[in-house]
Parts: structure tokens; C-alpha cells; sequence
DNA sequence: CTTTTAGTCTACTAAATCCATAGACAAAAA
DNA sequence: TTTTTGTCTATGGATTTAGTAGACTAAAAG
């Protein structure tokens, strides 16, 4: 499971997408529409912002928007960003690599080759999802 | 991440699966050998045994032993045992379903359908991956 | 140049989860 | 009846997760 903040990341990404150059967007309209807690959801967009995936304006008129374009920002980069690794091992992950202690042979460990399947199948897609994409795909359904 | 629980729980299963036929094995030799706390291990045991994965021997030259064939032990079933969940939504699990209480439209949701697509490549390596399996890929460098 | 608006930053806390251990108990074999 | 080994209940520390409080800063409006 993804954390929550990771949720409430990726749910707001998508509605700044909906909105890409709108002009920015409040943190109480995000926090309002996508049902995340309003302070929690501040924390969130800073770190975003920290990685250059968001840009700020503060004051009257100010929020949030996009800084890259929509297609530019897939959702491998928002999990590692706020859940760390995606693979399911330690001793998998390509960028949270850890060896296993109990393991002497990694290169032929089995349970290990099972977990490299699932993390490069996870990646493959992930990588592949970008905020356009998603958009996309939930367009004609588009809820405001 | 799975949890070291279920890390500790496949690794005992694939040493039991190496024993098959072989009688009860201690759940001290399984922690020692695999480094494993033996008090944690024990508990990983008995719910695997009420899981019905399990057999067990009580009183001397007791232990434990596969009660299936290792073929018929999937790592699914095992890391849905452990840890629940295997999706990385709840609004995506077969086992654990949870609507998204932010989601008005769950069917057209364009995040929603990229986690459908990791869980089903996940769960079918998963599926796939039984303890026979994965003692088929260490041979050569069985580590007794 | 003051007020209002809205993001920035630090610190904190409650709750949950994870990992592990202690110790009494039960059954089976020697 | 003693020894061996699994069964069960309870507990505790550490870490992570989710969320809150409040002071501060920058920008725009008037």
C-alpha cells in the first residue's frame, strides 16, 4: 500500500494538471475539491515544489501549478519522492538498495528473482503513467 | 515494502520446502539458519500451521513441516497472509477493497486504472511463484 | 506603507504499526 | 516423570504515519 500522503500527492497533481496554465491554484481549493486535510496537503506541495515538479506564487492571486508539463511527470518519480522505494525488498531496489543480512548468495537467491519481475513490471507501468495520461484516460467522465 | 514478517515467513517456507518429505524441522534449526529472531519465528510458524501451510510436531524430534506440496505454496497467498493487502490502493484490492472516499467516479478514475494494471502484473508473478519454483532457480548453488 | 492574502517553516502530538521478547502452558516422546 | 518442543497471551520499545498549531514571510491591493 501507498501512503495516504502519496495519494493526496498524486490527486492533487492531477487536479493542477486539469488546470495547467490556469494561473495558480490555491492550497484551500486543492484541499476543498480533493477532500485532503488542509494543512497535511501544505506540507505536501512544498515538498513537490522542493523537486521542482510544482511552482508557487505567494499572495493575493497566489498557489500552486504545474511546473513541467504534464507529460513530464509520471508517477515512478511522485511515489519515490514521497514513499521512498517502490520495490517490495530491500534488496531490489534500485535506488533504496539494501543487501538482505540473512541473504549469502544474492545473485542466486530465488525469492530474490521473483521480486525483480514484480519491481520491473511496477516500474514499466509506473514510468509509463504520466499526469497527461491519466487525464486522459478519465476524460469525458471529467468532473469540473 | 513487505514487511520483515513476511520476509522471514518465505524464507522459512523455501528451507522447509528444501525439506520436504525430510520430517519436522526445529523452529530453532529454521532461525538460525535463515537468522530469523526464533521468538518472532514462531509466531510466523503458528499462523502459518492455523493457515493450514503448515504441519507441526510437538514433543521431541517434533517441528515443523510443509503440509502441501511445494508447488501448491504461491508467494500471493503467503504475502496476503502476512501483510494483507498486495494492491497499492485500497480502491484496487480484490481482498481488502475500500472505496476511496475522495473518488466520485471510481469506474473513470485515470489513477485508479494505473494501479489495476500494477496489480495484475504483481499478482500474477506472485501466482505464479510457488516455493518449488523458486528452489528450482537456486539449484546449483543449493546452500544445504 | 499598511492591510490582506496566501505560501513557508518549525515543532509537536496522537495513533497505528512493526518488530521483538518474556514467560506460563500443553503435548508428545524417552 | 522428565525432557523436548510447539502453543498461547501479554507486553514493550521503536518507528512511521497522519494530522495540527502557530509564528513567519512575501506579494499584491489600496
Amino acid at each position: 500500500m501507498i501512503s495516504k500522503k502519496c495519494k493526496y500527492a498524486i490527486h492533487a497533481l492531477v487536479y493542477l494538471a486539469e488546470r495547467y496554465q490556469q494561473g495558480p491554484v490555491h492550497i484551500q481549493d486543492i484541499a476543498e475539491q480533493q477532500h485532503i486535510p488542509k494543512k497535511f496537503l501544505e506540507a505536501i506541495l512544498l515538498e513537490l515544489r522542493n523537486a521542482k515538479i510544482l511552482h508557487s506564487k505567494k499572495g493575493k492571486g497566489g498557489g500552486y501549478y504545474l511546473y513541467r508539463k504534464p507529460e513530464e511527470v509520471n508517477l515512478m518519480e511522485i511515489m519515490r519522492l514521497m514513499d521512498g522505494a517502490i520495490a517490495m525488498l530491500p534488496c531490489v531496489s534500485l535506488n533504496y538498495y539494501e543487501p538482505c543480512e540473512e541473504c549469502r548468495d544474492e545473485k542466486n537467491c530465488g525469492i530474490r528473482d521473483v521480486f525483480i519481475g514484480v519491481r520491473d513490471d511496477t516500474l514499466r507501468i509506473l514510468s509509463e503513467s504520466n499526469l497527461a495520461q491519466i487525464l486522459e484516460r478519465q476524460k469525458g467522465t471529467r468532473r469540473v
